[in-house]
DNA sequence: GTTGACAATGATACTGAGTCTCAATATCTT
DNA sequence: AAGATATTGAGACTCAGTATCATTGTCAAC
């Protein structure tokens, strides 16, 4: 199920690129080869260290234009755990609605989907009378358990 | 309700200083009483600016300092709506598990509370064997809704 | 009260993620 | 091929937050 998936989502990205206009550029391909290319969590340094192994010339600043362009594609997810960088997930094409716990102490992150969770979720905001734009459930958790229970590597960070 | 719970907040903290062996200086009083004078959400940076009010030799340093000490006694909630600065909530004494809808375009933010929410948020988290040290529901909406809805000024920000 | 160990302080240099600027370059339409 | 303009890289910049360190303040022991 992987390969199809990240092609599907590869193509979808340029896509929306030319419905908007915008230009497929070298960096660009490189950028979005990289992203499309792992289902692991990235920030946005490392974005910039794989796709410059892709095409040096990428810069940060094409890398840090780039992201809004993902995010707003609704292909890539961008989280705030409160740590002073972003974290992006490029699994969002195919699991739309999942939501992440993080270790605080190893920084491991490991999700999970709850159809009653969004659904409460909706009711609420709804109920609030809020346009919702997006919604996160940030759960924080200690990591002497996690080792305890040796769950660190569900899934990639 | 205001001022009895203001006044007990701010001797829960001075004894948490005490338990810790930290010490009670003009400054942590000037910041304490800030902090425990208000029931807005703040930023370090207003939190400084008002404190000085107080006393004037309160430095960035010690506000920074402070922070950790406040959140840590679990009577101050530090948030992140994903900008570049962090939102300090001193509401937590009454009502500690209470969540945010926040408005991205005007900064706005609305509280809310949902015992079914966080019955259900437990119930995830415990059964994926999580110690959980905190939770936050971050629910970013539009404010063209807000603005149609006249919702902008339910609570301070 | 003095003393003294050391916690806490302010000033300021620093860090690091992310943004902005602008001249040079690449894309894509015609 | 040409031209309008979107995109680029380099590097200066911003700004919240952190680290350093000599000086000052607190508080417990006497």
């Amino acid at each position: 199920m992987a390969e199809p998936d990240r092609v599907a989502a590869k193509r979808k990205f340029l896509d929306f690129l030319e419905e908007k206009n915008l230009r497929i550029t070298a960096q660009r391909r490189a950028i979005v080869d990289t992203v499309f290319g792992t289902d692991q969590h990235f920030t946005a340094e490392q974005l910039l260290e794989w796709a410059r192994e892709k095409d040096s010339s990428v810069s940060r600043a094409t890398v840090y234009r780039t992201l809004p362009l993902l995010t707003e594609s609704g292909l890539v997810h961008e989280m705030d755990f409160g740590k002073d960088y972003k974290i992006y997930d490029p699994n969002y094409a195919d699991h739309p609605n999942h939501n992440h716990i993080i270790c605080d102490d190893c920084d491991k992150i490991v999700e999970f989907e709850s159809d009653r969770l969004d659904q409460l979720e909706n009711e609420i905001s709804t109920g609030l009378g809020f346009k919702v734009k997006s919604q996160q459930l940030r759960i924080n958790a200690s990591c002497e358990e996690m080792k305890r229970l040796g769950e660190c590597k569900n899934r990639g960070n």
